[in-house]
DNA sequence: GTGCAATAATGAATCGATTCAATGAATGCA
DNA sequence: TGCATTCATTGAATCGATTCATTATTGCAC
């Protein structure tokens, strides 16, 4: 293979100093125009295919690149509608300010960080749940501008969260107000550790993500005022999918008949417990309420809509981005939720 | 700010030459264990934050990355369902050969062109419909491999398309033997020059999206065999939106009440051509015969579920970024499609 | 004609690693 | 003891631009 062509080159061929070639690329007005005329025709004869990226990064350290990293699950970020959400948020930033956008990807944590060691990005945005982690530490140890996205983690130059707390409670509270009593919550994975299915109260006691902590205090907050007592509410850990909430639901619906009220932390979970509940023969909303939570597009199709609380991910994803590329005002931001009515409550 | 920790630094600081300290990171093997445990522990000391990512890719030339692009419309990648299957597709791969993935994010092509030359990349992947394409030419004259996606472009390194036609074929075919005899085709955007509703013959006949030709020939085909002449075909052009192809799909059955049977090049399209078939009073299948394309998940859950033409655009997406980072065997595959059928024809 | 400012162009230093031919030291074997 | 071989280390060259202090040129006003 021919050696490529260097800028050294254009300039010698081309009778001007480096600097000036250099100029004709990227400051194209500090050049007379004859020169640079020149330049870019010696070039072409040359084939010189324009200034080196890697080299130009090295020199200027800039390498317009965001950096975007989950790290809690990797296939994920293309599955769940809300991390789409975000992402899409993510990328209309990136786009509105010319940085292209760097999905880390890696197949295990250890993989993970290499791949962010090895990223030439300029600053990151980390969409996860725990807060303790080494891919987290892995990204701070590059010492860029980095924005948590549902978590607050110390040191992060940024955060990005929902008030989930208060998406809870509304969704609760709506539940209540359409005559529920006795309910279930069917809870997002609350550790590290996979642990699905029935959650006891030491459990529930150490719940280390911080979505699943809000939105469990919002629950239970709404559901205390009204009289109902913690111990009498059923918990159920779900995989964030609707094939394993459906499982999981019509088992839970034959094993406490009683439940008239379901409260889902994601939509996803929420409509596998209509097809759950379809399936232990429950009417819904007559027989049972349900009501998820992020208010994604799909719950508008489900039989019966379904009910939940909207939350704007591409919104919460351009903000994060544009928090990371350092244009965002504050350093700190709390999202407010909205409550979505539809079918499954009504 | 202090100046940054240098390979340099650490190498005197620890008593050894720059190439000892490179080769304690980057070959551990090549330097006895103790020297590498001293070099790691003086650079520990330091506050050497490891191999400087920029400077190590101009060095060796790799960037570790590869670069998605979308040319057509970017934020398309993170709406259509079909396009996020395929970044999963992506993902997937990039992850398995340990490779990070750069979204190349724009708001217009002439952004999008820098923001490809401005990205650090091994190879390129790029989806898109047509085939005279500028931003094509600027990944080309990067000289890197480049892979395209449902289109093939001369030059390209690799190709990775769908057999459409026999996949349209099948669709059209399947609604025949349903017994459908008047047909309307729902077809995707035919050119660059957006041009939506009713498709006059001489925009048939000038479909520069490789795509649409090959569906639309397959359509043509089964039906031409079945007798039926292309002239009483209804033909309309939607956007790839379910809210827009309701709406022309609504209009479309009060011009032509005769129409039984609904050909539709995409699945999001096909399930806005049941609401508003829905929204025209037609029953469906009795009075009409819906089919998409695609197979997204979706379909499963609209009323009644939809029929389609299958394609696995996960792995379309991975064979495209293996074939891009040179895994491949072949350097041009072409996929088969499957027909799924549901109750939108049953 | 002189002085001053503005504009163009120069060329060497720099960004921070990796690589590789050359050298030195240590080991194995006869 | 001598020679070949292996293993560790060195140090300079290299990747390909951008930057910036300096010099040369031009234009303009008085």
């Amino acid at each position: 293979m021919a050696k490529r062509v260097r800028l050294l080159d254009v300039a010698k061929a081309a009778g001007v100093s480096q600097g000036t070639a250099s100029n004709a690329f990227g400051k194209p007005d500090l050049v007379r125009k004859e020169v640079r005329e020149r330049i870019l025709e010696v070039a072409k004869e040359l084939g010189y295919r324009g200034p080196h990226v890697m080299a130009r990064m090295l020199r200027t350290g800039k390498a317009g690149a965001l950096g975007v990293v989950f790290p809690d699950n990797l296939e994920y970020a293309f599955s769940d509608p809300v991390a789409i959400e975000l992402l899409r948020g993510v990328g209309r930033e990136c786009a509105r300010q010319a940085v292209n956008m760097m999905i880390i990807s890696a197949e295990n944590p250890e993989q993970a960080i290499t791949a962010i060691n090895n990223a030439a990005v300029d600053a990151f945005l980390v969409h996860c749940y725990s807060d303790d982690n080494d891919i987290i530490s892995a990204i701070q140890r590059r010492n860029q501008p980095l924005v948590c996205i549902d978590t607050d983690i110390a040191g992060a130059a940024g955060t990005v969260v929902l008030d989930d707390f208060a998406g809870a409670q509304m969704a609760a509270q709506h539940l209540i107000d359409c005559g529920a009593r006795k309910f279930a919550i069917l809870s997002l994975q609350a550790n590290k550790a996979e642990n699905f299915g029935p959650m006891n109260a030491k459990r529930r006691g150490a719940v280390s993500h911080r979505v699943v902590r809000e939105r469990l205090g919002g629950y239970h907050a709404a559901l205390k005022k009204a009289g109902i007592a913690i111990e009498d509410i059923v918990h159920i850990e779900c995989e964030n999918m609707s094939s394993h909430s459906a499982e999981m639901v019509e088992t839970m619906l034959r094993d406490h008949p009683e439940i008239d009220g379901i409260l889902a932390m994601s939509d996803v979970i929420a409509i596998g417990a209509l097809d759950g509940a379809r399936a232990a023969g429950r009417k819904i909303p007559d027989d049972l309420k349900v009501i998820g939570f992020d208010g994604i597009a799909e719950g508008e199709r489900t039989d019966p809509p379904l009910s939940s609380i909207r939350q704007d991910s591409v919104e919460k994803g351009r903000l994060a981005a544009e928090m990371a590329l350092g244009e965002a005002e504050s350093d700190s931001r709390v999202l407010e939720t909205s409550l979505l009515v539809r079918g499954s409550t009504r």
